[in-house]
DNA sequence: TACTCACTTGCTTGTCGCCAACAAGTAAAA
DNA sequence: TTTTACTTGTTGGCGACAAGCAAGTGAGTA
C-alpha cells in the first residue's frame, strides 16, 4: 500500500501503461480489503479506497465500474488465492484422504491467511443479499468445490476406501455446508470456535460415515431401518 | 401492511397512543422484512420502509433510532418467531431425538415461513460485517442455540443414549454450522440444496456419530487409534 | 361526572453532510 | 497524433438530526 502513487520505477524509468494498471489494481484490491476488514463493506467508501491505495476517489469506479464491481473483484481475487492453497493442500489425493486434507488446507489458509479467511466470508455473506451484484461469484466458487467433492468421494466409492451406498451429492453439500458455517461462526464470534478440535472431530466423522466397513458390520442402511 | 395509517377503528374510537404505536411498529418491522427481501438491507430505503408502512419517512429514525437500529429489531422479532416455532417443535425431548426434531422444525420453518427464514439469514449475513450494530444479536441466538443442543447432549448422556465420550460443545458447534452453512447455500442457491434429503441424512449421521453402542463394538476412540 | 389545561407522545417536514455514479477534462504513454 | 491512465466537477439520493405540529393523557376543579 503506497502511501504516494508509484508512477516511475526507483531509478526514474516511466512504467509501461500495462505496469501502471497493474500497480494501481493491485494497490486498489489491498487497500480495499484493509478497510472492508475494518469498515465492512457498506462503510467503506470508493473514495477511502483510492486515496489509502494512492490515488484520487474517482479511480476505482473508472477501473472497476462501480462499487459493486470491485467487491466481485475482491471476492474473485481472494478466492483464487485460496483455490490455490487448496490445490496445493489437497495435491493427487482422492477419496475420504482428500477430504481430510482440504479441511487441514482451510485450517492452514485461516491460520496463514487470516486476512483473506476474514474477508472472504464478509464478501460471501455480502453476497446472501437480494440483488447483490456478486452473488454469481460466490455460487461458481461453492458450487465448484462442491464438484470436486463429490469427484473425491465417487474416486473413493471406485477405489473401495468409500461404501459405494454414499449419496456423494448430499455428503458433498454437508460437508460444504460444515465448513461454510463454522467460517461463520468463526467470523462474527472468534473465541467460541475451536478450529483445530473441530476439523479432528470432523475428520473422524467423515470416516465413520463414508468408510467401506468389512462385511458383516452393520452398514447405514441397517441403521436406517432401526429409525 | 395498510395502505394509509390506521388513525382510529373503523366505528371511529379514537385510539389510545399504546395501540398507535404498536400498529406502527408492526407495519414498519413488515413493511421492511418485504423489502429486504426484495431489495437487500442497503438498498432498501427508511423512505421507501416509511411509506410503505402508511407513515412517513421520517418516523422509522423516530422510532427505531438508526437504520441499524431498525434492522436489529427485525432480526430480533424474526428470531423470536423461529425459537417459537423451534421450542413447539422439540418440546420436552432431548438427546438425539431432540437433535432430529429441532432439524425437522428447522425444516418446517423454511416450508411454512420461508418469508421469515430468508430474512433471518440475510440478517444473520448482515452481522458478520464489522462493525454490524446488531452482530451481537445474531451472537446470542447462536449461542443460545449452541448452548441447548449442549444440554441436550449432555442429558442424552446421562441417560445412556448417547455414548459418554462425547465432545457436547464440539458436537453442538457442529451441528449449529451445519445448519447455518446449509441455509446459507440454499438462500444463495436455492435450487442446489434439497433440505429434506439433507435433513434424513444428517439425522442417520447424529446417531452413527452420537449412538451409545452395545459393548464390543469399536467406538470412536477405537477408530481414533486406526487413524 | 364533566370540563379544562398543561404536559407528553406520535408523527412529519426541513435541512445538512456524505456518498456513488457519471461526464468532462488533463497528463502521460504509445 | 492517438490512445490510455487518472483527476476533478457535478448531480441525485440517502441517513441522520432538529424543529414543529397534532393527537392523546391525566390531574385538578367544580
Amino acid at each position: 500500500m503506497p502511501s504516494q502513487p508509484a508512477k516511475s520505477v526507483p531509478d526514474g524509468q516511466p512504467l509501461t501503461q500495462a505496469e501502471r494498471t497493474a500497480i494501481s489494481d493491485h494497490a486498489m484490491l489491498e487497500a480495499a480489503i484493509d478497510l472492508i476488514l475494518e469498515h465492512g463493506t457498506d462503510k467503506t467508501t470508493l473514495q477511502a479506497i483510492g486515496e489509502k491505495a494512492g490515488y484520487s476517489r474517482g479511480l476505482v469506479t473508472y477501473r472497476f465500474g462501480s462499487k459493486a464491481g470491485l467487491l466481485d473483484a475482491v471476492c474473485k481475487a481472494v478466492s483464487r488465492r485460496w483455490l490455490e492453497y487448496l490445490k496445493r493442500g489437497v495435491g493427487k489425493a482422492s477419496g475420504i484422504d482428500a477430504m481430510c486434507a482440504a479441511l487441514d488446507a482451510f485450517l492452514h489458509f485461516v491460520s496463514d491467511s487470516p486476512r483473506d479467511a476474514r474477508v472472504l466470508q464478509i464478501l460471501y455473506c455480502g453476497a446472501a443479499s437480494p440483488r447483490s451484484e456478486y452473488r454469481q461469484t460466490s455460487v461458481n466458487i461453492h458450487q465448484r468445490q462442491q464438484d470436486d467433492v463429490v469427484s473425491w468421494i465417487l474416486a473413493g466409492i471406485a477405489a473401495g476406501t468409500i461404501r459405494p451406498d454414499t449419496d456423494a451429492r448430499s455428503i458433498a453439500a454437508h460437508y460444504i455446508a460444515y465448513i461454510s458455517g463454522m467460517t461463520y461462526l468463526w467470523l462474527v464470534n472468534p473465541g467460541s470456535i475451536d478450529f483445530r478440535k473441530a476439523n479432528d472431530d470432523m475428520k473422524l466423522h467423515l470416516r465413520l460415515i463414508l468408510a467401506a466397513t468389512p462385511a458383516g458390520t452393520p452398514g447405514l442402511t441397517d441403521l436406517n431401518r432401526l429409525q
